[in-house]
DNA sequence: TCTCAAAATAAGAATTATTCTTAACAAGTA
DNA sequence: TACTTGTTAAGAATAATTCTTATTTTGAGA
């Protein structure tokens, strides 16, 4: 169902903008376009860590953001648990759990392509626009009212 | 332009959860009912502590996390030196820049109030939704290639 | 109005996330 | 191959967020 960013079309990318291509870069860019869910810096680390036992954190970090400017991958949701990525680029939308802070995807046929507003042009350069919807999940629909502060 | 959420909205919703009104809730409320732009953490300490010198900055993260939960106030953006919070409820969408991280507002007639797609409802319970552009905002393209890492 | 249980607070310690500093290293170009 | 410059590891430093505990306060009910 996912089409994730292929790893040649981010190398590719990369050299254009003259970022170098390390070991480590390809290491963590592997695993980023495996796609799986969105995965927060320290589990990124953590996987690349087992082919890479020597990586630091700090790298991790300074990947991810650097991927980000370049508006290849992008965070998502608001766990004060730190940043999670979404490296999806299949057309999607998010779904936001205003309880757990949890973002899920859907897709949507009708709107997969929305245009940019006119409005968004006044703001920057835009690259695309996707639909966020607030709510709460069932998971924490199911929990409602228990130990909660 | 923008109508934020009133006072008295805010504290009769928190009536009819059970949520207590105390001093300090009232003053934090206060001052997310002025909803200027976007406010950290922090600086509704800030803030509210000219009010209430005793204040600790951990009843603001409780109170703002409560208000989020209820849908009160949203967290917005991404920068990773804290949460921001987002008190407008004028039909309003964001651009997030993905270079500095900012959260711009703006407003579009068309699309101001976006029906809540089909597939979100099988996720959980949807309140609403808005639309993220995403992109580079006119303050960062300005100083693009420059001291990035 | 008074009493009381449950919930909320302050204070600061503890945790966790993120960035910074510096010396060593490696990519890509000439 | 040598060089320039960007990148990395390591761990210290900083900043954000949560937790613990003793105390205070709210709101409900007598």
């Amino acid at each position: 169902m996912h089409r994730h960013i292929s790893l040649e079309e981010i190398v590719e990318r990369l050299r254009e903008e003259g970022v170098r291509i390390t070991h480590q870069r390809l290491e963590i860019l592997r695993e980023i376009a495996r796609g799986e869910g969105h995965p927060s810096v320290s589990e990124v680390f953590q996987e690349v860590r087992e082919r890479v036992p020597t990586i630091s954190l700090d790298t991790v970090y300074r990947t991810l953001r650097k991927l980000s400017a370049l508006d290849l991958v992008h965070p998502v949701g608001y766990s004060s648990e730190g940043i999670r990525f979404d490296a999806d680029r299949t057309p999607h939308h998010h779904f936001l759990c205003s309880v757990c802070g949890k973002a899920y995807d859907f897709t949507c046929d009708e709107l997969d392509r929305i245009p940019v507003p006119e409005a968004a042009y006044r703001i920057g350069q835009a690259s695309g626009a996707r639909i966020e919807v607030r709510g709460i999940c069932r998971k924490c629909m199911g929990k409602e009212g228990k130990g909660n502060d």
